[in-house]
RNA sequence: GCCGGAAUAGCUCAAUUGGUAGAGCAACUGACUUGUAAUCAGUAGGUUGUGGGUUCAAGUCCUAUUUCCGGCACCA
């Protein structure tokens, strides 16, 4: 998708086409306010006043109707600079200009407007010349929106739009957009049967089916081999614990409101819960630790529960119950630097392996003028940042720093990955945490005998194991490579009644193999079952008739091509194994 | 949760101003015996998300509710 937001002529031409919007919606809404109308990455939008009124799906052809008569009629676009008291007296029956202009700077003197016709609006622009430029430009979705992003503020009205320089870009563009759908890893795994959801389940509950579960399999075998690997050693713990868990780790005062609610069975009360570090603090706490034991790598791929809003439920990115391939790593204070390190080379490894090119960093840190939300110690938390920032220097990594995005017991580093189209998605992250071993009062006896406390790094590669099947689902568009595919083989013979035993003959090699296999054995011609094959996006589909029987050969065609190659068994063996080896 | 939209067969969708719920695919049966993206014929499949209401008559209008979709807010 084109990135408008980076492009500073499509920017300027986006930003006047809000201006240009907002004076089609004066026209037909004389009583509109209008608060900002930004450009965003993929276009613009404007959010809107409109007291009782409601713009809804079907007016959104009559604004445009309006902007397209305005952008005709050719009116220039022209700058003024107003001192601040002239902008106040201008706009003084605007409540949301009066708010802008009091928020400016107080050395900004001179402010600036800009006029099109009968409409004039507050801003600093630049802007193009003349309505008349702005003239491919369509009016995507109108929602609503908090005003100044605050749910307890009033919700204003957005509209949002898109404009390019010509015909072409914009028709491009709409198009991306239905490739977006076609992607969208709820309609891949509903047609590849993938997961669903039912209503008498539970909203935010997906059901992985058959399909879904081979992929979460391999994906759960792949992480955890690597972390033992790296000396992980594996857990199992509860999906529910004792509410003072919570109380003590600090979760249950931080997001009680996004918890199932308490359970009272025979004087205790139960949570499900919403995560798993305070059971890992609960098991470095069952035995004495030693500094020579330590780092101690706790690794889980642990079902949780949250009780997410009922507006933010997404397929199985994001949904009430999700498994994260979660682990906590108990470290000296000496150990953070090199820990971390290894942590950032894994997710890069395992990114590098599963062909995962789009992707970035993100440092998220504290607030530091949020006194509710962050644990209270400010050289923790410099420390804690400090290193993080070394660490990543040090490796020669590119990060974006993001104010105010820290879990709250400390700084976190995540990895944002942008599917071939579509949203980007939080997929791994690494959290620096001085805080839950101090409230857990966990330690390790240190070389002089002293009781000293671990640091914790709370790290997830592929996040949740539920959101990266999502996420691989639209960038793969369901194309999934071998080793992950449901179905690895089809076997089509040629002729029901001639080829049949050959064709269970090596299935059932392959099978005890261990390799994923079907046999298309209906009373249909070929081609149909190879179309049946192909839209099931099974990578390998076997044709057997009499020349592969006769020479006890294979033919088989790849996925997504044309030709047609043929083996003897063994050889095609080796090149199964093979792709699946390298995940292809 | 908030603003807006949607819900019809397993799937994708149709049904004029309110007037007999329909098609393709999938499933099943039969014929065909097939060499690389859809062979033909037939059968079955529905309280139109759910509950109320208006009407001689409701998939269609009103109302409540549930779920889903697009955003907003939230995301340890």
């Amino acid at each position: 998708m084109i990135n408008i937001k980076e492009n500073e002529k499509l920017n300027i031409l986006n930003h006047s086409c809000a201006h240009l919007l907002a004076q089609a919606v004066k026209h037909l809404y004389p009583n509109a306010l209008f608060w900002v109308g930004p450009v965003i990455e993929d276009g613009f939008y404007y959010d809107i006043d409109l007291g009782e009124e409601v713009i809804k799906e079907d007016d959104l052809e009559k604004i445009e109707k309006e902007m397209k008569k305005i952008s005709k009629d050719g009116k220039r676009i022209v700058r003024h600079e107003l001192t601040k008291q002239e902008a106040l007296e201008m706009f003084k029956n605007d409540p949301y200009k009066l708010d802008l202009i009091n928020r400016m700077d107080e050395n900004e003197t001179v402010i600036s407007c800009y006029t099109q016709g009968d409409f004039t609006d507050l801003c600093r622009g630049p802007h193009v010349d003349t309505v008349k430029q702005i003239k491919y430009f369509k009016l995507t979705k109108v929602s609503g929106a908090y005003w100044k992003g605050d749910s307890n503020n009033k919700m204003l009205q957005r509209i949002y739009g898109v404009c390019y320089e010509n015909e072409e870009d914009l028709k491009k563009h709409l198009e991306l957009l239905e490739e977006a759908k076609l992607r969208d890893h709820r309609k891949i795994g509903k047609d590849l049967e993938i997961f669903f959801t039912n209503d008498l389940v539970g909203k935010g509950l997906p059901i992985y089916l058959p399909n879904g579960y081979i992929i979460w399999e391999n994906l759960e075998n792949y992480i955890k081999d690597k972390e033992k690997k790296l000396g992980y050693k594996h857990v199992l713990t509860p999906p529910l614990g004792n509410v003072e868990l919570y109380k003590t780790s600090g979760h249950w005062d931080h997001y009680k409101e996004n918890m199932f609610p308490k359970m009272e069975i025979e004087g205790e009360e139960f949570v499900l819960r919403p995560m798993n570090c305070p059971h890992h603090m609960m098991i470095y706490a069952n035995t004495i630790h030693s500094y020579r034991d330590l780092p101690i790598r706790i690794g889980e791929i642990a079902r949780d529960c949250r009780f997410e809003t009922s507006g933010s439920l997404k397929g199985i990115e994001r949904a009430r119950t999700f498994c994260q391939n979660d682990a906590h790593l108990f470290v000296t204070p000496e150990q953070i630097e090199s820990e971390f390190a290894i942590v950032v080379n894994l997710i890069l490894e395992a990114y590098k392996e599963l062909k995962i090119t789009n992707y970035r960093f993100e440092l998220s840190l504290r607030d530091k003028e949020d006194k509710i939300k962050y644990y209270q110690d400010d050289k923790m938390w410099d420390r804690a940042e400090n290193t993080l920032r070394k660490v990543l220097n040090d490796l020669n990594i590119e990060y974006t720093e993001k104010i105010g995005e820290a879990a709250f017991y400390g700084p976190k580093l995540d990895v944002q990955v942008k599917p071939a189209v579509g949203n980007e998605y939080t997929v791994s992250t690494c959290q620096l945490d001085f805080c839950l071993p101090m409230k857990f009062n966990l330690f390790y006896i240190d070389k002089d005998g002293s009781k000293k406390t671990p640091v914790v790094l709370h790290r997830a590669v592929f996040g949740s194991i539920d959101r990266f099947i999502a996420y691989y689902l639209e960038e793969t568009k369901g194309n999934l490579p071998t080793w992950l595919a449901p179905i690895q083989i089809n076997i089509i013979p040629v002729n029901n009644e001639y080829h049949l035993d050959y064709a269970n003959k090596i299935k059932d090699i392959l099978q005890t193999l261990k390799y994923r296999v079907t046999l298309d054995s209906k009373d249909e011609k070929l081609s149909y079952k190879m179309r049946d094959s192909q839209t099931k996006k099974i990578p390998f589909t076997l044709i057997l008739g009499d020349k592969e029987r006769d020479n006890n050969t294979i033919s088989y065609r790849k996925f997504a091509t044309q030709e047609t190659v043929t083996l003897n068994i063994q050889e095609f063996i080796d090149m199964l194994q093979k792709v699946i080896d390298n995940k292809e």
